[in-house]
DNA sequence: AATAGCGACAACCGCCGCTCG
DNA sequence: ACGAGCGGCGGTTGTCGCTAT
């Protein structure tokens, strides 16, 4: 059966969010909390559908956010985590404070995704990883149509670069418009670990970057290169506690400085530290609950 | 100067899991 | 057990601004 869309999208604004918007937003949330965001925009006097509120609140108006200047160290790591943990953005996104799924998102797609194909990379290292049912099922989102967003681009642009004002979005109609896709995987349990902030900036002397250099300044065996730098997927789960307790970062055999990134399983682990073959098998527990 | 091409990123959409009645 | 509501996630699209032609 059909949901119900979140809201009511007849009336309500979309688009850019105003600076008397965001105050609105802002105001209302420091005085009421987050939280409650279907009724959010109704009490805060807002026309928007309250994802949208809720949306510009986490990626936007939150305190402590971050925006641009991605720096190299969160760059790198943003790599590494990406080859570990696939598109699972707000995993990711947990691990680099002040950062948003949705900024990582666009700048791996924006930027790392160019600059690792121009060094011969698939990013798609991570692809023999087990991945969350969830992503198992893409194929039942709107995965890319036919037309893809640059073809659809040329061909407004074709038609002409119409101003897109305000009034016309909001005569803008949804149509309701939904994918009937029945023909679902039968669902599964997954695993999947919630995203752990922590503060302290990993320091990696591994960087991704000389990675990337290594391979593309010179024009000897290709594959080779590729399967040297693809090497960056992980091989094994380093304790916890050293992480936690700001010492980790010094080891070179770690899985690229990563470390950290996923939930600790429940193990001695005082008496697998330093123990490759102990961390293989925490690793291959942790995929087996992945 | 006008327009096409393109990059960057903000925002939207649809789906899923969890919670609660 | 079931269904609805809610929050969250990831993929995709829309919009804007800069550069090239």
């Amino acid at each position: 059966m059909g949901r119900s869309p979140c809201c009511s999208k007849v009336g309500l604004r979309r688009g850019p969010w105003s600076t008397k918007e965001d105050t609105l937003l802002s105001n209302y949330i420091q005085q009421n909390g987050e939280g409650q965001w279907r009724s959010l925009p109704k009490n805060a006097g807002l026309l928007r559908c309250g994802k949208s509120c809720r949306l510009r609140w986490m990626n936007y108006l939150r305190p402590g956010i971050k925006r641009g200047n991605i720096s190299q160290d969160e760059e790198d790591l943003i790599v590494r985590l990406h080859g570990l943990l696939g598109n699972r953005w707000s995993l990711i996104a947990g691990r680099l404070p002040g950062r948003t799924d949705n900024e990582i998102k666009n700048y791996w797609n924006t930027h790392l995704l160019k600059k690792l194909q121009s060094a011969g990379i698939q990013p798609k290292s991570h692809k023999d990883l087990p991945k969350p049912n969830k992503n198992n099922n893409n194929n039942k989102k709107k995965t890319a149509t036919n037309i893809g967003p640059k073809k659809k681009k040329k061909l407004k642009k074709v038609a002409g670069r119409a101003d897109k004002l305000d009034e016309a979005r909001n005569d803008e109609n949804e149509n309701g418009e939904q994918s009937n896709n029945n023909e679902r995987p039968p669902k599964t349990k997954v695993y999947l670990p919630k995203p752990i902030r922590v503060s302290s900036v990993f320091s990696r002397t591994n960087s991704y970057d000389s990675l990337v250099s290594r391979t593309s300044s010179s024009d000897g065996d290709a594959a080779e290169k590729v399967a040297e730098v693809v090497s960056y997927v992980p091989v094994a789960w380093p304790p916890l506690f050293e992480m936690e307790e700001g010492g980790y970062g010094g080891d070179e055999d770690d899985f690229l400085g990563v470390g950290c990134i996923l939930p600790l399983l429940h193990h001695p682990l005082d008496s697998i530290s330093g123990d490759v073959n102990m961390l293989d098998q925490v690793y291959d527990e942790y995929l087996q609950l992945l």
